[in-house]
DNA sequence: AACATTATGGCACACGCTGCCATATTGACA
DNA sequence: TGTCAATATGGCAGCGTGTGCCATAATGTT
């Protein structure tokens, strides 16, 4: 396991937001994460075992299994962050126009943190979403945990509009449809070197959406 | 020995459309569904042992796994049935109008199988999808086969309609969460008692995503 | 340097799921 | 009706996933 110091300037103070043990963490979190995704890139999420991913990563399978729940999981790790970055921009959504109006549009907001195809973020983001695609294992795992993000939307949304429960509901199901479309039309349009811009898509299947 | 083939076509049988064996196969999977749904409402899915189900319902664990891949689809019976009631209606889209429109015109009409709310198919529908909404494991499995449900959708409209890979798969992914978000309301407002009405949820959600 | 905290690895175990084989049941045909 | 082939079932061994438990090593603090 090769450690690259990057940052190892100040042993004596916790200075940084991280500590030590942390960073470390984290860093052990990320290679695990990348093998998975070669190894599943390579052979297959069915045919590849978890104690390959965790002798290919350097760590017991024992280890592994207190990083990530499932293998799945291992995978989806910059997909996570993606969700995340699109649930940062939730806490200015704009209430003066409709739910899924304001949904959208912080979205299309969020989404500007995607513009650059050729960005570290767009090109993992690719990766795993390529895997999701032909994966049904990946599907499902996104699936599991969608409940809950889902029902936390449309908590943040009943909170902030006074609308019907059904109405919400769609506003959340409705705007994630068209999230996911043109996440896939993405895909599909990006080849290994070339990749389509997100955002874009993301504003044409809007466009397409409304009629 | 077969996978439950739906449409199973017995050329030159008995005068039954289905053989006594067939009828018996059917039978026993209707009997470890409802063994399944029963156990995962009282003792949750994880909490659920395959043998457990397997011994409830009269058969051995290795048996089950010849009627069901997995646990999960055991409890899924019914809402496939539900599936396939809407695939049923796909054969006559009106190609004048827009696909989605055409795609929520066709669901409203198959939904009328489902208008009377105390028949068993809605009795069952209904219990399927309470525990669909609390279970993550059965939302992972109902993902798992909703890519190959998804892409058939995609197909069927391609070739109807003229139009951009987008705006299919917008009509597609949008229609099916309008109808997700019906479903879960349905669930929502139905008591043991009483239940609501599913074709007037849809119709309602129809009226609110279009706005 | 001594201590408390945390990370790691190994082991055993339960459970999900599959392949293989042996047996029993069923349907077809003489 | 009796025989034979097709099919359904059950038991068993085995692999992979995931977890609890405990011993040990690494790390941060005083």
């Amino acid at each position: 396991m090769t450690r690259p110091e990057v940052f190892s300037v100040s042993p004596d103070l916790p200075a940084g937001p991280l500590g030590l043990r942390e960073r470390r963490r984290e860093q052990t979190n990320v290679e695990i994460s990348e093998t998975a995704l070669t190894l599943f890139e390579y052979k297959g999420v069915e045919g590849t075992t978890v104690g390959e991913i965790a002798q290919a990563a350097g760590v017991s399978q024992r280890t592994f299994f207190r990083y990530f729940a499932t293998k799945e999981e291992a995978a989806l790790r910059d997909h996570w962050a993606f969700e995340a970055v699109l649930a940062g921009g939730l806490d200015q959504l704009d209430a003066e126009v409709s739910p899924r109006l304001a949904l959208e549009t912080a979205f299309a907001a969020a989404l500007t943190m995607y513009s650059d195809s050729s960005s570290i973020a767009c090109r993992r983001l690719l990766r795993v979403n390529r895997l999701i695609k032909k994966e049904p294992a990946l599907r499902a795992e996104l699936a599991r945990e969608s409940v809950r993000r889902t029902a936390a939307l449309v908590d943040v949304v009943s909170t902030r509009f006074d609308c019907a429960d059904l109405q919400v509901r769609l506003a959340v199901d409705v705007s994630i449809a068209v999230l996911r479309a043109a996440l896939e039309t993405w895909v599909d349009q990006s080849s290994i070197d070339e990749a389509a811009s997100l955002p874009e898509i993301y504003s044409l299947a809007r466009g397409l959406a409304q009629a």
